[in-house]
DNA sequence: GTCTATAGCTGGATAGAC
DNA sequence: GTCTATCCAGCTATAGAC
């Protein structure tokens, strides 16, 4: 049993490290924070981050190794309903509860800028983005086979651009504004057929 | 006279040194780049940075400065058409152009980090947001008041979304793709008056 | 396992030569 | 005005005490 709980202790102390880093690294950036602040932060000492990762660059890594099986499951839970624009709203809705998080623009900006550093993280990250994509995807083009989705849109593109809108709405993240409302409008109106189409798709 | 070259001299090699330093930024962030590579890739010597400007933010500043009077000039220009959503669309357009630079994404990027940290810089991108989202607010209220957009559209939150959406267009620049005609597509549908409405507004 | 101390390095900003 | 040389601060990562 005592190696149970070392194993328990030791998994607390990580994520007590990855929290810490997680508010420090989007309030202050990756680079403008030391290691000893995070420390400090998870009441722990400087030397002790070392000792739980390998590197800087490995705790800011383990914080969003934790949103790949979330995504997984978000987008199996809404991929089989028979409405696809509901299910997409859905999964839109719930990506978008975060951007109540006061520390959301910080940490997508730190995240685009690291991506473009650190090769391992840009795996990590275009794996989620995959998944999603794909959630998307498909679901846009079963909407199109239906007749509930414009069927001139492309699927993979459209899937990119609900994407687009999102990280757009993270970077504009205000904790005093639901985004919400008009999330869901500008998407399902992409989505719609409609008579007087302006633009192309391509 | 010789005071006048003097002055052409020094404003080229601020300009080389902003030039040169834009690149850097965005490829590698502005902590990641140091004064020396700044000099060096301006063709000067290290010391020379600190001559024509006082900090190394400074000199990321300087950059932005010069998007005030673009911007200004851009709504000036399309403020007076008899057709708002096409001024819309042509602001979107010529704002959007911009994001086939494959340096894009990281500009924006380091803006967003920097602004949290430079009260000065936040002042000069502030200016330059206030003009655009006042150009479009203006420019959406008289479309609701013609009957071309929606009526129960908020102009001042209506011209916040199209910058949102902009905003997720740079993050996700890709010089190989043209984002103008899905852009038009939403923000055409984001205004359009409709009947099978979802979402609500507020 | 966790702390303290520190080695080793990098980079912003300056001082003084020319 | 511009360059060279340099000072000093601050940081990552490690080594070794406990």
């Amino acid at each position: 049993m005592a190696r149970t709980v070392d194993h328990e202790r030791a998994a607390a102390r990580r994520e007590a490290i990855m929290r810490a880093a997680a508010v420090l690294f989007a309030e202050r950036g990756f680079e403008s924070t030391s290691a000893a602040e995070i420390a400090k932060a998870a009441g722990l000492s400087s030397g002790s981050v070392f000792y739980y990762f390998t590197d800087k660059r490995a705790v800011f890594r383990a914080i969003f190794e934790q949103d790949l099986p979330t995504a997984r499951e978000l987008v199996a839970r809404h991929g089989a309903g028979d409405d696809p624009v509901a299910s997409i709203l859905a999964v839109v809705d719930a990506l978008a509860a975060e951007t109540m998080d006061p520390l959301a623009p910080g940490i997508l900006v730190e995240v685009v800028r690291q991506v473009g550093k650190d090769p391992e993280l840009a795996q990590v990250i275009a794996e989620t983005e995959a998944v999603l994509h794909e959630g998307f995807a498909a679901l846009v083009e079963r909407g199109t086979r239906t007749g509930a989705i414009d069927p001139d849109l492309d699927p993979g593109e459209t899937a990119r651009w609900i994407q687009i809108v999102l990280d757009g709405a993270f970077l504009n993240a205000d904790p005093d504004h639901d985004p919400r409302p008009m999330l869901r409008r500008m998407i399902t109106r992409l989505l719609s057929r409609q008579r007087d189409d302006a633009g192309d798709t391509a």
